[in-house]
DNA sequence: TTCAAACGTTGCGCTGTCGCAAATTACTTA
DNA sequence: TAAGTAATTTGCGACAGCGCAACGTTTGAA
């Protein structure tokens, strides 16, 4: 999806708080996405002649926790991570989401502000709509809601999975598990092996794995040796999944 | 077991713990609680004229991880705690359930099985229904759906906590917090501070903090050598909660 | 081309926490 | 009351992973 249909219109903008209307929007953007799958075309018409249309570059933030929850958003391209900042300055990722989900969906939860900062992993393209729409998404779309719902129960999952790992597992294979999440979910096969489609540095990992920049270096050092990744400056190369899946249930 | 039942005799049902029948459920029991509190007279009766309702003893299970989400659940008193149980049989515990809130919403968040086990800590009266009447109850009692997912934000919000907390946080300040949120949510005023109002073992707490149970009473034997907590076995009293806010945000 | 900033690697010492083991105390049941 | 079990305490050794520091490498801007 990476390059097509609405690309290629906005220059560089601000981050700050430009927001562009790209010239006008495809249904088949949405129409293949579970929360709006159900609909016919004139509902995803209506859908996409409310949003609003914006790229964010890689680091910039789409909002911010604790901030008054004013819209919602859609991911339609790139990779989006949830961090929650501690009073000390340190960043922890409670999530990642990738292309085609729903975010900043704080309505949904019976939340006044966003519960976390979402930050564009990678350069991203993003739908967002006033919070005000959300009960009549609700209301008239069918599927939305359920949809929505499945994808809270996930997180839910993931965050709590994340607790279990945290709780149980030694780093290595934090980051292996880490590893072969990312890779599942936006990995891009390349000859030798499936690499991670977005940069990721030392540092956005050991925030994933509750560890720190020093220890993935280590440990992605030990496997290199091995043969088991290859990586460059902020990318990542899984060439040896399985063995990886064997040390992470160690 | 269907239909009007409101004794606790259904057959079905695993654990040892003892049945107690109890008399007709009075509307009192869930006109103040938040899933039913706008709820009129008659539309609360019919809500417990479906519910059956059960006793369980501490340590019982209410539902299991994986196993198909039959019912949806009220705790109407005690206290449940919600388990993972790892593929080497660690607990984790996820997060803690207290009186008046749903449990084993398994429906609301799109999943057929619960997610997770859900484990009495104390003595416990639940109420249950089949979760057929699930949409049932979100189309026709105003308020029930946005109670419960403010229910399920706040979990969300509860795990982040707790990821956030291990990811950056010692044992000893983790165990602070745990006990701080315990006695938020089921503390008991007594002459010396504030007890946890449910039998809690150092194997407990190190399950909800990650850590060991010997850890645990390292730490817990340390406090209470400068007279922040005392406790007996199975109980624990905070007597100076604000040296232990203190101390948990180092 | 130069330079600075960002990113990555690696060695070394330290320590918080675990793991094991053994003893003690507190309940339960026969 | 005694025996048995569950919970707790405590000491000690081991080590995974952190923190620090120094250095190397890549990138992009001037």
């Amino acid at each position: 999806m990476r390059g097509t249909a609405i690309c290629g219109t906005n220059s560089n903008m601000d981050t700050a708080a430009a927001r562009t209307v790209f010239p006008r929007l495809d249904e088949s953007l949405l129409s293949h996405l579970p929360p709006f799958s159900k609909l016919d075309r004139q509902q995803v018409r209506a859908i996409l002649d409310l949003a609003v249309s914006r790229r964010y570059d890689a680091g910039a933030s789409v909002f911010e926790e604790g901030s008054p929850a004013d819209r919602f958003y859609m991911l339609l391209d790139g990779y989006v991570r949830v961090v929650r900042i501690t009073p000390t300055g340190e960043q922890v990722t409670a999530l990642h989401i990738p292309a085609g989900q729903l975010l900043g969906i704080a309505k949904a939860i019976g939340k006044e502000a966003y519960p976390a900062t979402a930050i564009a992993a990678a350069e991203s393209i993003v739908l967002s709509w006033p919070m005000g729409l959300w009960d009549k998404f609700v209301a008239d779309y069918d599927g939305f809601a359920t949809e929505t719902y499945k994808t809270i129960g996930n997180r839910l999952g993931e965050v709590n999975t994340r607790v279990v790992e945290m709780a149980t597992q030694q780093v290595e294979q934090r980051v292996a598990n880490a590893l072969l999440r990312l890779i599942s979910q936006t990995g891009r096969k390349v000859s030798n092996g499936i690499e991670i489609d977005f940069p990721i540095t030392r540092q956005d990992l050991s925030e994933l794995t509750a560890t720190t920049l020093h220890t993935v270096s280590r440990v992605l050092s030990a496997w290199e040796k091995q043969g088991l990744v290859q990586s460059k400056r902020k990318r990542i190369t899984v060439c040896d999944p399985h063995a990886l899946v064997v040390l992470s249930q160690v």
